[in-house]
DNA sequence: ATGACGATTTACT
DNA sequence: GTAAATCGTCATA
């Protein structure tokens, strides 16, 4: 039972809200709310600022360019609201979400949050990262890699379908604000090598926003 | 079995 | 600004 006073539930992502082609829904996200639950229960969530879309067997830059099929790259191929986490350059992970249709290897990387709810515990999943004193907020999820070291997020979390998972999910949250804020619309970042691909204006930002990486 | 590379981050000059 | 860290994944053989 709730009480009277609880906050009404938020309310999660269903598969109509990802099964749209990545480019909206790069933008659709923007402003909504990553969960992540911890074995102890411990809820780490924050506010996506910063995504990128990934197009695909057409995009050159996209892991499933050519229609690459592997066990690495399923989860792309799955209904959309699939997880999809990859292990890079020996250290670091990066969390997609699906999108489009099931069968269809497109996703979105989400790039950056703004901390909202246990950012203490951030704090301490990124402190392994660097010698220096205690990160500040902006600094705990402004970049793909350090984003999930912030959610403790790693390829075990791959294949995950987001709106049935009860450890790593999306909550819809109000935004009235939303037509307010400006997005900023770019090539995306580390894709020098994908040639005219690497030009295609595929991230999004909201403007001004403290915790967008590359600041 | 082997080798090249990466949707990044950090530290250092 | 540049370089190092570090290893799973994938293509080739």
């Amino acid at each position: 039972m709730r009480s009277p006073t609880a906050a009404p539930a938020a309310a999660r992502a269903d598969r109509r809200f990802f099964a749209t082609d990545a480019e909206t829904l790069a933008r659709r996200l923007l402003g909504q709310r990553l969960v992540r639950v911890l074995e102890d229960g411990t809820r780490l969530a924050g506010v996506i600022v910063e995504t990128e879309a990934y197009l695909g067997e057409r995009d050159a830059a996209a892991h499933s360019y050519g229609g690459r099929r592997t066990p690495r790259t399923e989860p792309m191929f799955g209904p959309p609201g699939t997880s999809y986490v990859y292990f890079t350059y020996g250290m670091h992970h990066c969390m997609n979400i699906s999108a489009g249709r099931e069968g269809e290897p497109v996703a979105v990387l989400i790039r950056a949050l703004e901390p909202i709810e246990g950012v203490e515990r951030m704090r301490a999943l990124r402190a392994g990262a660097t010698s220096e004193k205690p990160l500040a907020v902006q600094a705990l999820a402004n970049g793909p890699g350090r984003l999930c070291q912030a959610l403790a997020i790693d390829r075990t979390l791959s294949g995950l379908d987001m709106t049935r998972s009860e450890v790593l999910f999306v909550e819809r949250i109000r935004r009235r604000s939303l037509s307010e804020w400006q997005l900023v619309n770019t090539p995306r970042i580390g894709v020098d090598g994908a040639g005219a691909w690497a030009h295609r204006l595929l991230r999004w930002y909201i403007r001004g926003h403290p915790c967008v990486s590359r600041r």
